[in-house]
DNA sequence: TGTACATCAGTGAACGCGCGTTCACTGATGTAC
DNA sequence: TGTACATCAGTGAACGCGCGTTCACTGATGTAC
């Protein structure tokens, strides 16, 4: 190859430096180049309509490079999932650790996805947009992957005092109900920032009372209504 | 053109029959059809992957006959929105006309719920897909109706003594919460059909789960909780 | 340390293909008299 | 009712273009001695 191939800096430093594995770690770099590609050219399209041409384009490599590192574009949109979910996972967390009364646990999480979404915006958009999406692929891992953080959920929430006495098939739905009620919060939130009608204030306080009217439903589940 | 543009019944009859209004007639039909065919290869894909070409094949027509109707895909897409909504909006008059106590309105919204998405599973799998999409106009058109619903379900939550006291930016939220939960629901409804691990019985019992718990929380919401 | 050969990420040219769009056309339907 | 002309939904050929995929290649990195 011409100059130093997959060398985007360009710093010969790095390659006199090392003993080894400078040829997987330069791989490495360039998979990692076409996922963020990937994921910018994804904020504003969906995976059906993303092209290897264009996603080697924005990365800077020919395009029969991109079989080095993917077969097709669907197997980059299910790497983009496990991607996604690692940020996801540092949110979640977060959440679990948190201790205290309800409305500040409330308060807390609800800061804790808007923040999350700041900082990581292209993975919340890109799971909104293609848990429904039209790659069957895309579409499966992301149910597999939240079917993962469903389960984790009921753990913890069996373990609260507001759950003794549920089953784990009510626990599980209330568990359901809440990681739908993230991505919403998330998708709205993104769709603030995106310049819609509503601002982000209104959306945290929107999130805050539909968890509170939950708990509220969850203390008086088994009383006399 | 070679015989009968358009009549794809090739049926004399209609043509001898009338007296004006053939033409416009078989415009509408040809406008219908492409609508239906897009909507059966929208099924197993997003509208952003949808040709222009594609369309006019599974319709059966030439594709610069496309152009007579519509200037682009995305205009099919809009147009799309509202053939789906008109038949949501069918659903929905039927969920409003409802009286009785909680539980059994519960349990009847639900049914509707499901018999509705049996009944136009591909107009529920489109609003689902892109909501989220790829398709900026497309998105927009769908959040515009559903910010009709939701303002048309605040007029309806307001009027119940459940309400009273409520003030309308409380009733919206929970006028969302609605929206979000029936929408969530059909997809998973067509999931299940679709053959995904979880059974339509356990999808309905989840769904009137969560809205008991949110009618549980809306009862409690002003008192000493 | 030096040398000879193997590996393999990335290149660039080439391919066949289906796409969206345009165009002049056709002939059934519509209208004016 | 009949005739002459206008309208326009649909046709089919043509276009240029970007796509995904293949291929023989290059040259830096890795390995064996």
């Amino acid at each position: 190859m011409r100059d130093a191939p997959g060398e985007v800096t360009g710093d010969p430093a790095d390659t006199a430096g090392s003993g080894g594995g400078v040829r997987q770690a330069r791989k490495l770099r360039t998979r990692q180049a076409l996922l963020a590609a990937a994921l910018r050219l994804l904020e504003r399209q969906s995976l059906s309509s993303l092209g290897l041409r264009e996603v080697a384009r924005e990365t800077g490599i020919a395009p029969a490079a991109f079989y080095r590192h993917f077969p097709d574009i669907t197997a980059l949109g299910v790497a983009l999932v496990e991607e996604s979910f690692g940020s996801l996972r540092a949110m979640v967390r977060e959440i679990r650790v948190q201790d205290g009364d309800v409305d500040g646990m409330i308060a807390r999480s609800v800061d804790l996805i808007a923040h999350h979404v700041h900082e990581h915006p292209a993975h919340f958009r890109f799971l909104a947009r293609e848990r429904h999406g039209g790659v069957e692929a895309v579409r499966t891992a992301i149910r597999a992957e939240l079917d993962g953080f469903v389960r984790d959920l009921v753990v913890d929430l069996s373990r609260q005092p507001a759950s003794a006495g549920w089953p784990t098939g009510e626990v599980r739905i209330l568990a359901e109900l809440y990681v739908n009620l993230t991505i919403l919060t998330a998708t709205a939130i993104l769709d603030a920032a995106a310049g819609a009608h509503r601002d982000e204030q209104a959306i945290l306080e929107a999130a805050r009372m539909q968890l509170r009217l939950i708990a509220l439903g969850r203390r008086h589940w088994r009383d006399g209504d």
